[in-house]
DNA sequence: TTGTGTGAATCCCTTCACAGCG
DNA sequence: CGCTGTGAAGGGATTCACACAA
């Protein structure tokens, strides 16, 4: 059952939602849930639901739902959070500080182990416990650190070139808050956060909506 | 021909990142585009890019390609980029500072008009030429200075009633950081940003790859 | 000849509907 | 009976392939 089916993109984030509305069920003291219920706090359908879920097994009791714990953790393990995962983080500016602080980030198994930047100004200044390393390190922290994830909070212009070296030096993975499309080599996931995209997106609709 | 068909919200990302590509060859001084190089310098196909562009008319000359110039006008009016947007931004925490700062923004047409904040020790404090205001004062000044669109970069307990309090003073869509998904009366588009969620996202495929 | 615009074919995702298990 | 798991149906979106215009 757990096939290795081609896994839609939509389907991770449908999943990675879920989660989200299992550990607000579990903190309201919920311990079975069924397909219906988190479709309705989710955006889906409760067959969406269940065909998501089952192309990585079969979770739930017919007639019953799922159990709140063991999803979650079958969750947990299908999303890779089940281990720790370190970053790196490119470029400290205001992006990067904003996620740096970012909550959520410790509690879901991400662990900040370096930032770097190439402003002198920024170079050592401390962050929590983290100290800024010049841009130059870059490889060998990330060799010496077993850094997996490199987060790219740096200028559109600066962007290939530090992705290139992050994945030469062994990362696996590359999120990235620059405004264009980074060239990596095949199997080096890399997902893409563009501010102004979404803001376009939204003024499109909004057109749309008033052109009725 | 630009009929009101539904537009998919992949397409719409894929027009906003050929205008971005559009204006990276015309600063090179490209004068015509074919669809194939518009295509290899997104992530796409060029019969992708001709099927996109033909739902809102056919803006190219066979055998030549597109012009660049006119291309780009198209995109932006499609967009919605040809008029100014005023955005409030709620929240004015490193979220909204990274915001606030992104240089793209101004360029595209979106003016952030004011900031709040329901922090004491923030409100007053000056952002270039913005003052943070209180979050009372949110209603207020949607519709004093004619505010279209929201930023929301308040925590996930504050995200929902924001969204409603802003929805009815008038604005007319959403840009959603909190990690939670608001509820808003039909026709006003949010668009979510969730940054664990991309995180997620990303070591779901890593794992994925190393399963081979 | 080149490269657009577009019906037709294909593929993939979502929805339906129901068999089957607790 | 209730709700899951899943084959089948349906619907959108992408890709193909080619007529046609410059």
């Amino acid at each position: 059952m757990p096939l290795s089916r081609r896994i839609s993109d939509s389907t991770v984030r449908r999943l990675s939602h879920y989660l989200r509305v299992l550990e607000l069920i579990q903190a309201d003291g919920g311990v079975t849930v069924s397909s219906e219920e988190l479709a309705k706090r989710g955006h889906t359908t409760a067959a969406q639901v269940r065909k998501d879920l089952s192309h990585f097994g079969s979770f739930g009791k017919r007639g019953l739902g799922y159990s709140v714990d063991e999803l979650k953790d079958r969750l947990r393990t299908i999303l890779g959070l089940d281990r720790l995962w370190r970053v790196i983080l490119v470029g400290a500016g205001r992006i990067g500080s904003a996620l740096f602080d970012y909550p959520d980030f410790k509690k879901r198994g991400y662990d900040c182990v370096a930032i770097v930047d190439t402003d002198p100004e920024k170079i050592g200044e401390r962050w929590g416990e983290r100290v800024i390393r010049p841009a130059e390190e870059l490889e060998s922290l990330i060799r010496e650190l077993n850094v997996n994830l490199v987060i790219l909070a740096v200028p559109a212009s600066a962007a290939q070139v530090v992705a290139e070296r992050s994945v030469n030096a062994g990362v696996k993975g590359i999120l990235n808050f620059a405004p264009v499309q980074i060239q990596v080599p095949e199997g080096i996931p890399v997902e893409n956060v563009n501010l102004v995209m979404e803001l376009e997106a939204l003024s499109f609709q909004i057109n749309r909506a008033s052109e009725t």
